[in-house]
RNA sequence: CGGAGCGUAGCUCAGCCCGGUAGAGCACUUGCUUUGGGAGCAAGACGUCGCAGGUUCAACUCCUGUCGCUCCGACCA
């Protein structure tokens, strides 16, 4: 490619609506621009990486045994329907309605269409395992998009999804499309790494996402640095808190004592009532399908709510207002509590494992201005359900291995799923097993965001001159720049040789032919990032060189003879 | 949806508080000079100041509404 006939509209100022690095590159070099928010437009170069990534994410798809189709965008409602997540997932869909004023869906995921295939493909235990994949854009109305290509209405997906005849072949599917994970990063030249993730309304323990350790990422991944754990923070686990919960008596029963204006843990632990967060009890109310529930965290610990949601079932829940609260309880937030006899009515309680078997405990009285001293839960608090709610924090120690935890945060490129029967299940997809039993297929689920890798590549890979590509994704692998652009030229002779040498070897090279100054091309060069650049200057020549120039390193005299070989050897061919 | 902010030239922004002639830099066009790290000079083209109402002799500026965008929170690849 010659840069006159490209389209490489870069910028040199960062357009006011990007606010991480990767999405001010992504702009700046010109690989994609915005139509409305959520919706980008790929430009040439940015089209070219993307089809690079996906021809890798192809590859190894291909390598694990997973075959590749192409479903429908547009999708019938009804197999939502089927499977309840027209409901349950009624805030990510797009609907669309035809002529015949009939309703349709954009396809966020596809597990309906999948599983609906396989009801009618698969039939016998002999067929499988399969794993079906796709490479397709997405649709969600996300509540918020944001960051560019992270989080955006329209995206690139490479979807998988496997059938398996027994939970234990299902496994086996489920660690390939794990192993070729980690594989697909690699070659994209990131750093990535598999973390233990919350599994949802589906429940079961086989999850796992990868992860690209990035300050911008909108994860928060808790791990351990012997390397033998790492979750992402809604899953994780730890030894527990830091400061034990108190377990010895203070009193025979509880006692209420006035702590007027006092609404928050932070003020009880202040003088004059100096309670310290874990020796008091959080009682929070959630509204759940709705009916009320109360949630009861040891003071200085936060809920955590996808813990919670794996624990009720459901994801279909809300904090309480003030009013509703106030209506079922008698008192308002800050002054809540669980205590059996202060209860004005039935409400199930659900009480974080780290306080069984608290004593002397304060918690709200449920009446305003009023708090418990002397709470002992088994004793003086109806618990229904004991489960682990908590978020863990840094410094706390690790399950495995005993060293203290650390949190980083981090963007989520992949997720590996075992999704068990509940979408078999629910459409029917059935084999016969060798006693000609009718079992529902096995199924796992497994996507990798193809234009959020492609970000993330850039948000792990740049420095202040712009993006550094990995050869493997780079828009073009090498960049020729000759400082002089005259037909005839020296140098121009020498860029044409070697654009049409490295050409011919099939290797993406551009030429950069602009009758542009030096500056101009080098930091355009630098910015969209290119691997390789070969510069072509008259001072060179004349002792018979050119200059080879590695993004991101130094810059050094090659012989004008040697540089085709070189570069034929930088770029594996 | 809750909270915060921003909409002025293709891009980055000033002007608005205190109402009266639409501005700068970059990019673009033409010419001359320059030519190893985002050049200089000169000339030029580019705007219904997001949109709709209102106040006013007069609105980019004040008021109301509305739409869009960005950021923080809940959602996810």
């Amino acid at each position: 490619m010659r840069w006159t006939n490209a389209l490489i509209p870069t910028l040199k100022e960062s357009p006011a609506d990007a606010e991480i690095t990767s999405h001010k590159l992504l702009l700046r070099a010109g690989l994609i621009r915005k139509l409305a928010g959520g919706l980008y437009t790929f430009m040439p170069l940015g089209l070219r990486v993307l089809r690079k990534v996906e021809q890798i994410v192809r590859e190894e798809m291909d390598r694990a045994g997973a075959l590749e189709v192409l479903m429908p965008a547009l999708q019938p409602p009804e197999i939502w329907q089927a499977t309840g997540r027209y409901e349950t997932a009624r805030d990510v869909l797009f609907k669309v309605r035809d002529r015949a004023k009939k309703e349709w869906v954009l396809g966020p995921t596809h597990e309906e269409v999948i599983t609906t295939l396989a009801a009618g493909e698969i039939n016998s235990y002999r067929q499988m395992p399969k794993n079906f994949y796709q490479i397709q854009v997405k649709f969600r109305d996300e509540i918020r998009p944001r960051f560019g290509l992270m989080r955006a209405k329209e995206f690139i997906m490479k979807d998988a999804y496997s059938f398996d005849a027994t939970d234990e072949a299902a496994q086996l599917s489920y660690q390939k499309m794990y192993d070729a994970y980690t594989r697909i990063f690699e070659r994209c030249g990131i750093q990535s790494f598999p973390v233990e993730a919350d599994t949802g309304v589906i429940g079961g323990k086989f999850s796992h996402e990868f992860m690209v350790p990035a300050e911008t990422g909108e994860n928060d991944v808790v791990y351990c640095e012997s390397g033998k754990y790492a979750a992402n923070i809604e899953k994780a686990s730890s030894q527990g808190p830091l400061a034990a919960t108190p377990k010895e008596s203070t009193g025979a029963a509880v006692e209420k004592f006035a702590t007027p204006g006092v609404v928050t843990i932070e003020a009880l632990a202040k003088e004059p009532y100096n309670v310290a967060g874990h020796q008091q009890i959080k009682t929070l109310v959630y509204l759940v399908q709705g009916k009320l529930v109360i949630v009861l965290m040891r003071g200085d610990d936060q809920l955590n709510e996808a813990k919670f949601v794996g624990q009720i079932g459901t994801n279909e829940f809300r904090a309480a207002t003030a009013d509703e609260i106030f209506g079922a309880m008698g008192a308002r937030p800050g002054s809540l509590g669980a205590v059996k006899t202060a209860m004005k009515s039935e409400i199930p309680v659900y009480a974080d494992e780290v306080l069984r078997g608290a004593k002397g405990m304060t918690t709200g009285a449920n009446e305003d201005g009023f708090h418990f001293r002397h709470v002992e839960i088994e004793r003086d608090i109806e618990v229904n359900y004991w489960v682990d709610l908590r978020t863990v924090k840094v410094g706390e120690f690790c399950v495995a291995t005993g060293l203290p935890l650390k949190i980083r945060r981090a963007i989520e490129v992949g997720h590996v799923f075992k999704l068990g029967t509940k979408y078999s299940e629910a459409l029917k997809a059935t084999y016969l097993d060798e006693s000609g039993v009718a079992k529902p297929c096995v199924m796992g689920c497994y996507g990798i965001g193809i234009t959020r890798t492609m970000q993330a590549i850039i948000e792990q890979r740049n420095d202040k001159d712009g993006i550094i590509w990995p050869i493997a994704v780079a828009p073009y692998q090498v960049c020729i720049t000759p400082l002089g652009v005259a037909p005839g030229s020296p140098t121009m002779l020498v860029a044409e040789e070697l654009y049409a040498a490295l050409s011919a070897k099939g290797v993406d090279v551009i030429l950069d032919d602009r009758d542009d100054r030096p500056g101009v091309k080098f930091k355009d060069s630098e910015l969209v990032g290119f691997p390789i650049r070969i510069g072509i200057g008259e001072k060179s020549l004349a002792k018979g060189e050119v200059e080879l120039k590695l993004r991101g390193g130094e810059l050094t005299p090659l012989k004008k003879e040697d540089a085709l070989a070189k570069v034929l050897e930088l770029v594996g061919k």
